[in-house]
DNA sequence: TTGCATAGTACGTCAGACGTAGTAGTATGG
DNA sequence: CCATACTACTACGTCTGACGTACTATGCAA
């Protein structure tokens, strides 16, 4: 068995979370599947296939994240819960927390093995 | 078969990608396994479990984004590469882009759509 | 009527997240 | 000096969910 390395080198594997993308985007409205596909692909430069699209849909209604609203037509629009709005309001302060500190990481450029004396600090400055 | 709906409704479904918290741990300098998971414990609340670390490191190393230092030692330390630093770099402008987005699309509140029946009233009760 | 955009269904694959168990070194204490 | 606990991994298994491909079907324009 050969070890198989998947993507090119140098990528992270999995781009962020359909999920994520999915939320933010019925966050600014009702929209059904195909539009999301586009307003992803606007703001964030994700393009989703039909695959990961409806799957990942399927899973946030099935969580009661994202709630169908009656329709006669052939699509289907969608829209954000109360639920959905906390999860994502939760999700985007995580990643924010992660952003920063991933920023902070960076910039203190590998001064090697600083003995990490540093708390993150959370508290306002007076 | 029954449908699964397998974490706590109400959850997103995985947490941040295991491989984005190891390179900002390393970011701040060189750690070997054990300790990464007590850092990022400690900046993200993330209890990684040796599956999840010791898979994500391999494939880390494997993409040459992180690399063993030479060690008798038992345990085995790692430095972020400078292809590493690049794809954490990007993967923060990313996640800081979309939690952006995110907030802009949470504030403006579903104007449409909704019947905006809500009081603006957010004070205290005396 | 062909062609294209829209809109979605219905598969399959497989990377990778996560858990559990096991192993081994070191240190501390009764 | 054996037990217990923490450290530091390896090894293995499961299964979610990301992603791709193929396909169906509607509406519209040339």
């Amino acid at each position: 068995m050969t070890k198989r390395i998947p993507l090119a080198i140098d990528e992270l594997g999995r781009q962020s979370e359909p999920a994520v993308l999915i939320l933010t985007s019925l966050a600014s409205g009702s929209k059904h599947g195909y539009a999301l596909a586009k307003d992803i692909k606007s703001f964030a430069g994700v393009d989703l296939g039909p695959g990961t699209l409806y799957g990942a849909i399927t899973r946030l209604e099935e969580r009661g994240l994202i709630a169908p609203t009656p329709s006669e037509e052939r699509r289907q629009p969608y829209v954000i819960t109360p639920s959905g709005r906390a999860a994502l309001e939760s999700a985007v302060r995580d990643m924010r927390a992660l952003a920063d500190e991933g920023t902070r990481r960076l910039r203190l450029r590998t001064l090697s093995q600083q003995p990490q004396s540093r708390p993150i600090v959370t508290g306002v400055a007076p």
